[in-house]
DNA sequence: AGGCATTAAATGCATTTGCATAGGATGCGT
DNA sequence: ACGCATCCTATGCAAATGCATTTAATGCCT
């Protein structure tokens, strides 16, 4: 069905003498790195570029395409968002100037989101915060404690 | 200031080619692996044991603890919330009878936030289930595209 | 063509979160 | 003892998110 990871015996172990299993470990180094990049990136786009981490995302994924644009749907398979959050980023995006929105002609329940020249600029200028944040932080020691006994 | 990642010929490589760095791409896994962990544990712990992540979070930092109790300032700085809102998730808890709040004789600014028995029993149940989604899901390969290339 | 399940996107609503602020307690300097 | 900066927690408020639902368009089957 799924793979048994670990051993019975180290499992016995650690719930007998509350000790703290790799993975709990592992995870709480990932929410650890995912707060510090996240927090640091949402205040470094939104103060330098007045864009939210999920409106630097989907700019950042328009960008790398050729034609800039894509349909919504699509975007969607990229961006770790829901249906409904998604919508919204982009008619924030919309209402900023940075893309555009036309229904597809193909299929006219699909809209097309297409990068404004505009937001093309905005996505080359925050870039370059993005870039620098992450490799500040990327691979920089962890600062804040993963639990009560350290 | 602060250290010099890589280096200008492949900066200007990927900026001029499109292409995404390295960094960018682990960021993206990082995202990615986070989502899906949340995602999962979040429903897991909800649905089966009607708690949030945070929730669970700090019932079982608590749980770490010899007696079960720490000021709120304490279990602050393990769980990465905004002091505001880990008031509130604490509010909660208690409010569903899973910990007490009591004022700290030596401080009477600091609350001491403490395991109820019920709250003992419930991260303990909810243990099991936190464990088989990490064991799941954290080394287990991604499944969403990173990029709209893929 | 008509009916129906399916798909895409938008919207109402409740929840969670962070920021700014307020309220209360502590401790230190004078 | 008084004043004042600091610390700890709670709360008002706005923004972002997810779920459920709605609206609209498509494709398929008969």
């Amino acid at each position: 069905m799924h793979a048994m990871v670990g051993d019975m015996t180290a499992t016995k172990v650690s719930a007998e003498t509350g000790e703290i299993s790799a993975d709990v470990r592992a995870w709480r180094e990932l929410l650890a790195r995912h707060a510090d990049i996240t927090c640091a990136l949402d205040r470094a786009l939104q103060t330098g570029h007045s864009l939210g981490m999920s409106e630097y995302e989907v700019l950042e994924r328009l960008a790398e395409l050729p034609d800039h644009s894509a349909k919504i749907a699509v975007v969607a398979k990229s961006v770790h968002l829901s249906q409904s959050a998604l919508s919204r980023v982009i008619a924030r995006l919309e209402s900023d100037g940075l893309v555009t929105r036309d229904v597809c002609t193909q299929d006219r329940r699909a809209v097309i989101v297409c990068l404004t020249d505009e937001g093309l600029l905005r996505q080359h200028e925050a870039r370059a915060t993005h870039r620098d944040v992450l490799a500040e932080r990327l691979h920089a020691p962890l600062v804040k404690g993963c639990d009560l006994t350290d």
